[in-house]
DNA sequence: AATGAATGAGGATTCATTCAT
DNA sequence: GATGAATGAATCCTCATTCAT
C-alpha cells in the first residue's frame, strides 16, 4: 500500500493508519504512533512537517492505491456493464480485504483536517474519474438515462458505503449474491428502459 | 431541534452541534462550548456528567427530532409510492435545512463515542424503524424485488447522504428536479419490473 | 459528641468527620458533605464561613469531648496511680470507641490547617492539662523520676497513637491485657525505683 | 537522600518532599512542583507516571535512606543495650537532621494514597524489621518482658514521633540529655527488673 | 539520520464559594 | 432560613512539537 515510501515513512504510515481506525484521531498521539512504529518522534518529524501532514500523505496514498486498485482489472475492450460490474466489485473488495483504508477515506474525504491540495491530487489518481467514464459511456450508449456521471457515481458509491457499515456491524451479511444484487440494482437505478410510473 | 431541555440545555447542545460541525470535535473543547454557549464551564458540568454524555444526549436528540420530522409528514392511507416519496423528501430536506444535524448523525452513529444504549435509544424513535415498514408494504404488494428492507433502506440512505456531501461541496446541486431524479432511480433500483438483461 | 450545636450544624460536622476518616480531606468536598449531609451548599455557607471553619470547629469540639470523656472518669480522691490508670484506660477506649475523632485529632492536630487560636481554645478543655497535673502529683509524691510533666505524657500518649494504629491495621490486637502491659511500662517507664544500669 | 535517582527525578521528588511538608498534600499541586523544581509538568511525567507515582516513590527512597541510616551505625558485636540506644539515638537524629522526610514517613506511612506495594518494599529497607530484632535479643537474654518486639518498637517509635512535634513546636527542647532520658524509660519501661506494684 | 528528553499550552474536570430565588 | 444553580480558577494530565546529543 505504500511501496513508494521509505521504510520509515511506511512504518509510519501504516502504524497511524490501524491506530486511527482502531481508535479514532483524537486518541492517536505522535507518541503513540512513534512507540508503535519504532521511530523515534524526532525521526517522523524528520520525514513528515506535522501530524496533519502524515494523515495527509496517507489520504493520498490510499487513494492513489484504491485507485490502482480498481482500474487495474478494468479492460476498455470490455462491454459498459462488464467494466461497470468489475469496477463496483473492485471497490466492494477493497471495502472488504482492506477495510481501514477504506475506512480512512470514508471518514476523512470530507474533513477539514484534508487539505484542499491533497483531495484534488488524491483525484487524479483515484477511481472515481474512471468510474465517471463508464457511466458517460453508458449514457452515450443509450443505456442509463441522462444524469450527471458524478451524481450517480456518488449514489451508488454512497449505496456501497453504507452497505459495507451495516456489513462491518453485523447488521448484514455481503454474500456474493447480496452483493450481485445490489449492483444490478445500481443498474437498474439508472437504466434507461423503465421508469417510474407516475 | 431541542425543545425538551431546559435554556442551559439547550444553549449547550446547540453550541456543541455547531461547533462539532464546523471544526471536527478533536477541535471542540469543553471550555470553547463554554464560552460559546454563554455557560461556565462548573455549569455545564451540573447538567452533563461528561463529554461523552453531551455528545450522546446530542445524538439522542437529534436522532429524535430527524425521526418525527419524517414521520410526521407520513400518511398510511396513502399509496406505498407516496409514502415512499414522501418519507426520502423529508429526509433530504433535512439534509438541506438542518444539514448540521444530519451530519453530525452520520458522522456519529458508527462512532464508538456513541453508547449502545444510545444507540438503542434513538433506533426507537428515528425514521429507520418507519421506511423499512414502507419497503416491505412495497414487497408484500409486490412492487420491490425481495431484498431486506434493511438492505435497501441502507443503500438509499447511503445514496442522499453522498448526494448531500456533494451538494454540500458545490459539486452537485440538489434541485427538485434532481432529487425526483434520485427518488425515482431509487424506486427503480429495487422495483419488480426491470431487470438487468444478462 | 455535638451536643452543643443545633441539628444542621451537627449533621455538617457528623457527615465531615465521617468523610475525613474515610476518604482523607481533599476528597471531601463540600459539595460531598452537602449530599452526605442533607443540608445544601448554601445553608452549610450560612452556619460556617468556609470548608476550613468546619474543620476548625469540628477540631474543636472533639478536643472538647475527648477531654470530657477522659476527665469524667477522674477522682481526686483516687490515688495518683489510679488516675494514671483510668485516664489513660480513657484515652485508649476514646481511640477504640471513638476511632473517627482519635484519628482526626491525630492527623490535625499538628496541621497547619488548624487555627493556632483553635488549638489554644482545645487545649483548655482537652485532656492533657490534667494528665499533665497527675504526672506533676506524681513527681511531687517522689514516685516518678523529675522529667517534665508534658514531655512525660507525649511520649505515653505517642506510645497509644502507634499501639492504636497498629490495632487498626490488624499488626497487633489489642486486648484488655496489651493494654494492661502497655500502661505498666508507661508507669514503669518513669518510676523512680529503678534505673538503666549502666 | 536520593542518589540512585537522576537529577531530574531527584529535583521532583526533593521539591515534592519540601512542599508536602511545608504546604501539605493538597496545597502541593503539580505545576507548583515544576515551578519549584524547574522541571515541566510534561517532563515531570515523562519521569513519574502520575502524582500518586510521585508520593510512592518518595515514600519507597526516603524509608530506604531512614532504614540505612539506622542500621549503618549498629555493630552486631555491642551489646543489646548500646545497639538499643545507638538504633533510636539515629532514629532520634533522623528527626532532628532531616525533620522533613522524618514528618513525611510519619504521615503517609498509613495513607491510603500509598500502595501496599510500595509498603512491602519499604519494610524491607526500613529500620523496623533490624530494630525488632534488637528487642527480641533482649527478650532472650532475659532482659526484657516477653511482650511482642512489634508492639514494643511501635509504642517507642510513638514516643519519639511526638517527643519530636513537641520539639518541632518548641514545647520542649530536645537536649542530649533530655533524649538520654527519654532512651533510659524506653529501656525501663520494659526491662525485666522493674515492676508496677499493685 | 536518529534518539527521546524537554517544553508548556491546552485538555477535561472539580470544587470552594456566591447569589438569585 | 434554605435551596441549588452558577461561577471560573485551579486541578491533574496529555500532546504536538522542538532540540541537544
Amino acid at each position: 500500500m505504500f511501496e513508494r515510501y521509505n521504510k520509515v515513512q511506511r512504518a509510519v504510515l501504516e502504524t497511524t493508519l490501524h491506530l486511527i481506525i482502531d481508535k479514532e484521531l483524537q486518541a492517536t498521539s505522535m507518541s503513540l504512533i512513534a512507540k508503535e512504529s519504532g521511530v523515534s518522534t524526532g525521526n517522523i518529524y524528520h520525514y513528515f512537517s506535522s501530524k496533519e501532514d502524515i494523515i495527509n500523505e496517507l489520504y493520498k496514498a490510499i487513494v492513489l492505491f484504491n485507485g490502482e486498485f480498481v482500474t487495474k482489472n478494468l479492460n476498455a475492450a470490455d462491454s459498459v456493464q462488464e467494466q461497470f460490474r468489475r469496477a463496483w466489485r473492485s471497490v466492494i473488495e477493497l471495502g472488504k480485504n482492506h477495510p481501514k483504508g477504506f475506512r480512512f477515506i470514508e471518514q476523512y474525504s470530507f474533513s477539514p483536517y484534508i487539505y484542499e491540495q491533497s483531495k484534488l491530487e488524491a483525484y487524479k489518481g483515484g477511481w472515481c474519474g474512471p468510474m465517471e467514464k463508464i457511466y458517460r459511456q453508458a449514457i452515450d450508449q443509450g443505456l442509463f438515462v441522462e444524469l450527471e456521471p458524478h451524481m450517480m457515481v456518488q449514489m451508488h458509491y454512497g449505496s456501497i458505503v453504507y452497505l459495507l457499515k451495516s456489513h462491518q456491524q453485523n447488521m448484514l451479511e455481503l454474500t456474493a449474491d447480496v452483493e450481485e444484487q445490489a449492483l444490478r440494482s445500481f443498474w437498474n437505478a439508472v437504466s434507461k428502459e423503465k421508469g417510474w410510473n407516475e
